[in-house]
DNA sequence: GTCTATAGCTTGATAGAC
DNA sequence: GTCTATCAAGCTATAGAC
């Protein structure tokens, strides 16, 4: 062998964790339909019984490839119930805290934005809508409570969430582009903040900063 | 043949425009690299030498999928320069034409938005980029104007520019997911205008409607 | 312009040895 | 657990007839 080539080879990390970060890598950069199976093993540095070994398929690297994510988004969304603070204070906590774990599994958020907002590409199954659901039921909640204290100006719940959600969104898609210009944690905190305070100059106070 | 298949064989339609629109709704449901030339040419109820005639390849007819949509989208951000009116309502309008034209061609905006935010699945460069560009310059400037006037508080303009592209992307996912909510063209107005007013309420006025 | 037929390749998946 | 060897099925693309 000429070319040991630059693949995942490294024997203290066990093959399994190989072939899935492989994956991770090839899904991220050409997608669930346009990597075969071989790519992943070349990259993985193993022969192709290995991953029908470790895996059932193709399907089930790629499901197992989300379930960890996806857990810890479960686990995050939960634990957003139990904060303390003001809405406006929870809010932009948690949005932060989504877009840190997105941020820290964006290969395997480009996959799934692309699978959930676009066409299935035969990726098998996985129930993203109702994390999705369960995500913008959080953010109802924390909205209600702003409305209930006098903290929120009287307005729709559910449109409270999608502006939060929309900004959420963007704040992640600058990152899936590829180019250089992104929001970033900080961009994130400073457009939600537009949110809550709104753009348009009121007449019955000085334009200006308010806090 | 027994089974006739509920295709696309209407003889006045052109056979070119009938391979277009197939690829359009196969890319849509199955995405461009999980489609086959046959199954396009399948449902166009042709043979595949056609294909190759009209269009050089699976790529050739791609490419030409987006050319129309995105002509439009262009065509829209030039004449958006041109409309009179304060710099909100010149933002809503825009915003809910751009809407308007995603919802139109809803099949080529799902293609487009795994592509751009997802990963490349194989298919032909084609360069979103500059028309998203020139998108957000065009909001820019009017967000600009709005400041200049004085009509908006003292913000960051792209930080503007970033919630309202937001807002009219959440607007677009709700429609791509495979759910009955979505927010249509009232919620998007309705999410924009919360957005100019702000969702904290003032302590220096009362709770409620200001308009 | 549209067909039938097929060349030439890549794919996912496995049998069987070690 | 990991290998070599292999396979059937499916793929893009074209040649050549009409």
């Amino acid at each position: 062998m000429i070319k040991e080539e630059t693949h995942n080879r490294e024997p203290d990390v066990s093959v399994r964790q190989r072939l899935l970060s492989s994956a991770a890598s090839l899904f991220n950069r050409k997608g669930y339909a346009a990597t075969t199976v071989r790519e992943i093993v070349t990259e993985a540095g193993v022969t192709k019984p290995v991953l029908y070994y470790y895996y059932q398929n193709k399907e089930g690297i790629y499901l197992e490839l989300l379930r960890e994510p996806f857990q810890k988004f479960d686990t995050l969304i939960d634990a957003a119930r139990g904060e303390r603070g003001s809405a406006k204070q929870r809010l932009l906590h948690l949005a932060n805290q989504v877009l840190v774990l997105f941020l820290e599994n964006i290969d395997v958020a480009r996959v799934f934005y692309s699978i959930y907002y676009g066409p299935p590409q035969g990726a098998p199954f996985f129930d993203f809508d109702t994390y999705h659901l369960k995500f913008q039921d959080v953010m109802s909640r924390l909205v209600n409570d702003g409305l209930q204290s006098g903290e929120f100006r009287k307005a729709n719940v559910e449109d409270i969430v999608w502006a939060i959600l929309g900004i959420i969104n963007v704040t992640i898609e600058t990152k899936l582009r590829h180019l250089e210009i992104d929001l970033g944690r900080d961009g994130l905190s400073r457009v939600l903040n537009l949110l809550f305070q709104g753009i348009v100059a009121d007449e019955r106070k000085g334009v200006g900063e308010r806090e």
